[in-house]
DNA sequence: AAATAAATTTAGACAAATCTAAAAATAATT
DNA sequence: AATTATTTTTAGATTTGTCTAAATTTATTT
């Protein structure tokens, strides 16, 4: 068996390994992760070796083995299905179901997921236009351009975000951004790289680089 | 905070207080139902009186507080309308359902309860008839007989159980028992006690004293 | 290459929840 | 009322996940 918090280092570990460009994971990235100390991390990176989730040698860093791999995308599934079920069903909003969603991939049961899934349409991508895994662990993959980069005049539909923090997501609430958005690029700053663009044909708004770095799109024209 | 282990021993001394005739829960009791020792049911109810979830004298046994009890009815909430969601929603059986639910009532989210509660419709009952408490810890009482006191000749529908277990479910589910049906008393032999009973007006069926102690009614004529 | 800085691991301790075995208190029986 | 029997509690040990402080290894800088 696996424990609950066995099962969030595993989530901190792939998290990383995806963000980041190297391919081992050090002690320290897990520790700020996880909010907590490297001694701490060390303890249970010895004890995910010993289960054999993960590959480690002392001093050089982690990274996840196939066992790891297929358990860090069986908690995506999880946690990307419940996030639906929170935003399409009981009415959530995008920025109000993290944490609960959190807890919620913890419940053991792979009939549950299986069932819910098919409750939901069997839904390829979450409330955040995050990929859902399929019950092999199979994600989808989207033709998808950060806003950052797109060109003055250019359209397109607003698909995913890189970053899940509440405010983030209030913010681009508050300037009418959400998934499914239209977004029309009126003008891209060179001085500071911010974006002036045009919302859904309707209202105008101002984007720092940041956050522009941070939003996915369809190019639609 | 309260962990969720001190969350299963106050749902264990609220249900073993409901069943029994007693107002005290003694040690031993608590052990059986947590299957576990009774020295580590002392320690958890040192806790659990540290926190003022119960009222407790050594050796004499324990009863819940005030916010024990509060405690007690929206883990029992949460359960219920878990339960509801399971079965009516995710097409489980009422068999199959209790396991998943011992798990989710640990979800930590009031917002969710509540509006889970409404996606359900703010049922009164769970899917095993058992009455769900609104989000003051009121319950509703409805009018039920067990069948094994029930008379030749009268008619009832099945309104509720009193045993939870998958066997006994399961044996339900066999002879064609469920909440909602309809069932007419044949007769009852004073040898056993055993009833025969035609259930929905089309099959025959023989149930033991055993099995009739534990099943409601509403009468209907 | 030696010295300093940074990252990582070990050592020892702590709180939560559990256990076994032994002691103490209460209940039942003669 | 004295003696068993039962129930409950204490004492001491174990496991999991965590911590601080100290030691060790790797990386960087002079």
């Amino acid at each position: 068996m696996i424990t609950s918090t066995e099962e969030d280092y595993i989530k901190a570990i792939f998290n990383i390994s995806q963000s980041g460009k190297r391919e081992l994971v050090g002690t320290n990235q897990i520790a700020e992760q996880m909010s907590t100390t490297a001694a701490s991390v060390t303890d249970m990176l010895r004890k995910l070796s010993n289960k054999e989730m993960i590959l480690y040698e002392k001093y050089k860093g982690v990274k996840l083995s196939p066992s790891g791999t297929a358990k860090a995308m069986s908690l995506l599934r999880k946690h990307r299905l419940w996030e639906s079920f929170l935003v399409e069903k009981l009415g959530f909003a995008w920025d109000e179901v993290h944490d609960i969603a959190e807890q919620l991939e913890h419940i053991q049961s792979l009939e549950l997921v299986d069932r819910l899934d098919k409750y939901l349409g069997y839904p390829k991508f979450d409330p955040h236009g995050d990929p859902i895994p399929d019950p092999h662990g199979t994600i989808t993959i989207r033709n998808q351009i950060v806003l950052s980069t797109m060109e003055d005049e250019s359209v397109g539909i607003v698909v995913g975000v890189k970053k899940h923090d509440k405010d983030f997501l209030h913010h681009l609430n508050q300037v009418g951004i959400n998934i499914g958005t239209e977004i029309k690029l009126i003008h891209k700053y060179s001085y500071d790289q911010s974006i002036k663009l045009l919302v859904n044909n309707k209202e105008e708004a101002l984007l720092t680089s940041k956050v522009c770095e941070n939003i996915f799109l369809k190019k639609i024209k």
